[in-house]
RNA sequence: GGCCCCAUCGUCCAGCGGUUAGGACGUAGCCCUUUCAAGGCUAAGACUGGAGUUCGAUUCUCCAUGGGGCUACCA
């Protein structure tokens, strides 16, 4: 438990211009949870100031990503707030004056430039072995020749006029002290020349004018702070707390992108992770309790969670460590709420990963809850659902004539270990599993097999897999007549390859 | 190239001057067992390198190396 600290107002403010990613709403989460810990608020703002990228599509993402997370927002849009609005092309205006503004005071100034220019300087400096950087040649021009530029249509921007000399710095919460040299920034634009401001002034105002007290924001903002801390500077007013948490990368130790696979939030959600899963498994990224505590719930996460306890190091996004925790989850879930959960993925189309089509929707409940417990713990993912259920809604099943022989088991003894079950089992009563484990292996050592040996076939025929629940629970669950036909059908299998045809 | 950040098992995390460097995932073996899981036990597996500071460095400092990020009228 950290010490309790006055409440916060942070922000998760995305671009709309992709889908979120792990990283991205990584510290989305973050955010909800130090806000749920110190009673304090949890605002979104939408981030659409690049009016040629936005994606109404991505917008929808991030709403949906967070819902499905469960990250509630106290302020944002579609809900509202005492800051409103809480999209950014909404609040033009007040960029607009703010930039005049600081032109105004001197801190900011009109630039001509033409993008054609800027292009050739940088083209002449990267020939010259320089860095590139734009020379604040702005800085020179008057009002004259600005207006006579806006007067040909000229894209006109505002820059920032950034002091040649001197350094600032800041205390990021979690790395500490972090200085840039001022010579190493150019005079940046604050507002483009279709008049929307560029996220560094946008950002400033907002979270300034919305009270945000922590921007928790990736690692990759670190470079551009300085900026930040100029734009206050100029304005007089004092910086939020800054706290960068660091990247998630995949697997080959690069920013996480669509060749890692899946990225979004949204994406396990449809390959069958639990939300609370993921939750657990995201917060454990970069984050820890400082114990060896690993399964936690919502809550126990908000109340241990500490900024100070964020990691440096960038983290790798492991699947495999995601599906074990999931299967954790699984396995602590009752069986009704695993049966809600799982139903969604069986009913969906065959085509999609359901049940096969033939399969009548809605799907048996009170048959599916009697399975469930011969699956539960098997399963790491509720789409795996569909693949280890299948054979009990299905009318028949067709296994593969090669895995019909078990272990060390050849044709004729694996057509005569299917020929004595199906005897059995057409005469078996009753047909539970205890009385059929009984009789099974009675057997089996009639037939002088071991009992693995005759229950291998028969799971193969019976289920149509080699892998399957308890043969005799699952026996007893899809019924005798289908054992039976099961069995004829394993046994034409095995006889067609016995004799195969010639051709 | 310049600037900034980072560096403990393959991966995620512990460690915050003195530890047999700990846990988890994964891997291997064994046990359990009608298959597969689950569970139990065991094993292999890491402090990037070099200088300092110190009685003593994984831990503090510097350098190197490696990785990442930024370097736009994108965020």
């Amino acid at each position: 438990m950290t010490s309790p600290i006055s409440p916060v107002r942070v922000r998760y403010a995305p671009s709309p211009t992709g889908i979120p990613h792990i990283g991205n709403i990584r510290t989305a989460l973050f955010c909800w949870v130090l806000a749920q810990q110190t009673n304090g608020q949890f605002i979104v703002r939408i981030e659409d100031t690049d009016r040629s990228r936005y994606d109404a599509d991505a917008e929808k993402a991030i709403f949906e990503s967070l819902e499905w997370l469960g990250l509630t927002f106290d302020e944002g849009p579609r809900k509202g707030g005492p800051h409103a609005p809480y999209v950014q092309s909404e609040r033009q205006q007040t960029y607009v004056d703010t930039a005049l503004q600081l032109v105004k005071s001197g801190h900011a100034y009109f630039d001509d430039t033409t993008p054609e220019q800027l292009h050739a300087l940088r083209e002449r400096q990267r020939a010259a072995k320089q860095p590139p950087r734009y020379d604040g040649r702005g800085r020179h021009r008057s009002p004259e020749e600005i207006e006579e530029s806006r007067k040909e249509g000229l894209p006109i921007t505002i820059r920032l006029r950034v002091p040649d000399h001197g350094s600032v710095s800041f205390v990021d919460a979690v790395r500490g002290k972090i200085t840039f040299e001022l010579k190493e920034l150019d005079d940046f634009v604050i507002l483009k020349s279709d008049q929307m401001p560029t996220y560094h002034l946008a950002h400033v105002l907002d979270d300034r004018a919305m009270g945000v007290t922590h921007v928790i924001r990736g690692d990759e903002w670190i470079s551009s702070t300085p900026r930040h801390l100029l734009i206050h500077q100029a304005l007089g007013i004092e910086p939020p707390a800054y706290v960068h948490v660091p990247l998630i990368l995949g697997k080959d130790k690069t920013k996480l992108s669509k060749r890692h696979g899946a990225t979004s939030a949204l994406e396990y959600r449809d390959q069958g992770f639990l939300v609370d899963a993921v939750f657990n498994f995201i917060c454990l990224l970069g984050w820890s309790p400082g114990d060896d505590t690993e399964v936690m719930t919502r809550e126990e996460i908000i109340r241990r969670f500490s900024i100070d306890r964020i990691n440096d190091s960038p983290a790798i996004f492991d699947v495999e460590k995601l599906e074990w925790m999931n299967g954790v989850y699984i396995r602590n879930m009752d069986e009704d709420s695993l049966m809600t959960e799982l139903l969604p993925f069986m009913e969906r189309e065959e085509a999609e990963g359901g049940l096969p089509d033939s399969v009548a929707r809605p799907i048996d409940r009170i048959y599916l809850k009697r399975l469930l417990p011969l699956v539960h713990e098997r399963l790491k993912l509720l789409t795996e659902g569909t693949e280890t259920l299948d054979c009990f809604f299905a009318d028949n099943v067709k296994p593969e004539a090669e895995d019909l022989p078990g272990r060390n088991m050849d044709i004729p003894m694996t057509e005569q270990a299917l020929e004595s079950a199906l005897k059995l089992c057409k005469s078996v009563s009753p047909f539970e599993p205890e009385h059929l484990e009984a009789e099974y292996r009675a057997l089996a050592e009639n037939i002088e097999m071991k009992p693995g040996q005759l229950f291998s076939p028969i799971r193969v025929a019976i289920t149509g897999k080699a892998f399957a629940p308890p043969l005799f629970d699952t026996m007893s669950a899809i019924g005798q007549d289908r054992c039976v036909e099961r069995l004829q059908n394993a046994l034409m299998i095995i006889g067609s390859i016995e004799t195969p045809r010639p051709d």
